[in-house]
This record gives C-alpha cells, structure tokens and sequence, in this order.
DNA sequence: TTTATATATCAATATATCTTGATATATTAT
DNA sequence: ATAATATATCAAGATATATTGATATATAAA
C-alpha cells in the first residue's frame, strides 16, 4: 500500500504534472531550466523533483554544480502508463527556457 | 487536468483503495456490508464511495432502499492499469461481512 | 580565498483533505 | 401514520500537504 501511494501521491499535484510532462517532452534538464521555463521559485522545484524522483518517475544526473533530471528508464508498465496518461491528457506546459548563467 | 487529477485522487487515499478492492473482489455490495466489513460509520463510506463514484471507478444501482456499488464496466484503460496495481500490491481487506438486518 | 551560481532543506504559514457526529431524505414494515 | 432501516450530506475539528523565504552546502570562476 505504502509504495503504491507514495506513487499515486506523487502525480497527485498539478505543478508536479506538469513537471513530470515537462521533462518527459524535453528529456535531461536541470533545476535552473526548469525554475526559468516555469516561473517559480527554486525551492519549490528542487521539493516537487525530489518528490518524483522518490516515486521512482524521475532520475538525477549530477554533473559538476548541475542536477539534471530525466525519466527514469526503464521504468515500469504502471508508472507507464500514468505517464501515457499525463500525454494523453493534453496538459499544457511552458516551452524549455534556459535559465543557467554558465555550462 | 482537473479530469486526471480527480482520477489520480480518488485513489490517493488507503481507506479508498481498500474500499475499491473490496468492491472489485466481491463485486456488487451495499453500503451496510462495506459498513459491516470496514467497521467504519457510515458517513465515511458513503462519502469515499462517493470519491470513488465521481472518479469513474464505481458505479451505483440503487433498488428498494439499498444502494449497491459495482466496479464500473466497461473501464477505460488508465482506470483499468489502476485495478491492476492495486491488485498487484497485496492490500490487505477484510472478509465480506453482510450487515443489512432486513433484504 | 573570495565570489557567484546551483541545488537542497528547514520552519512558518496557507491550503486542502479526512473523520466524526448530527441531521436529512427515502423506502419499507407494522 | 409511525417506526425502523439505508443512505447522503453538512459543519466542525483534526490531519496532511503545498508554498514561501531563509539558510546551508557544493562547485567553479576570478
């Protein structure tokens, strides 16, 4: 029960839907993109990430002060087909905005 | 969004999920008997039935003074994968334990 | 070593959701 | 008509989750 709600809970956010597709649309990106594309203050991101990444939705890459985030491949047919359904539901997201100042 | 989300909350709750796997192992039940089986007052059921009604994962038929709920059929496919895992995730329910005085 | 950038986490507040007990409505039996 | 049973809904309090602003840590550049 735990897992399967710590996963359902997870999607259960609209900022973190529409992260989730972000990321999933425009595949690696880091916590500064993603602050920049969205408009929204980092911590907020940084918590929302770390929340799908805990479910198993999202990996992290670190590389030299960045973290970049991406779908967690493979992934399995449930978390799948949640994700099919996050596309299939026409949510709209912002379009990929490079916020780093340096890379 | 507000489609999937209303979806993805319905099940974002333990009480709801065991109510729904309840229902969709012993099929058709009044709300006495989840009442009976749960040990929960009533107010409650009838409330997450209700979640779960809305959501499109249950359906109502109402005879004589009883309400009886059903799994909805047929289900789409993202509800469907939904059932699946939560059949998959071994969540403990109780026996089905009639509780109307009179039928 | 100092400064800027990137990210994570904490504490406080705001917001949403759940549980309970009371009440309302409907159906059936007496 | 009255009483019993079944179900739904509301209001109040309890609990959980989200947002913000502040702070901490780490890397890299100057």
């Amino acid at each position: 029960m735990d897992i399967f709600l710590n996963t359902i809970g997870a999607v259960n956010d609209a900022t973190r839907v529409e992260i989730l597709h972000f990321i999933n649309t425009n595949g690696e990106v880091c916590v500064c993109d993603i602050e920049n594309s969205f408009s929204m203050i980092q911590s907020r991101i940084s918590r929302h990430l770390k929340i799908l990444k805990d479910a198993g939705f999202l990996k992290v890459d670190r590389r030299g002060r960045w973290a970049y985030y991406s779908v967690r491949a493979p992934i399995d047919e449930f978390r799948q087909s949640i994700l099919k359904e996050i596309v299939c539901s026409d949510i709209k997201i912002p379009l990929l905005n490079k916020g780093c100042k340096n890379e």
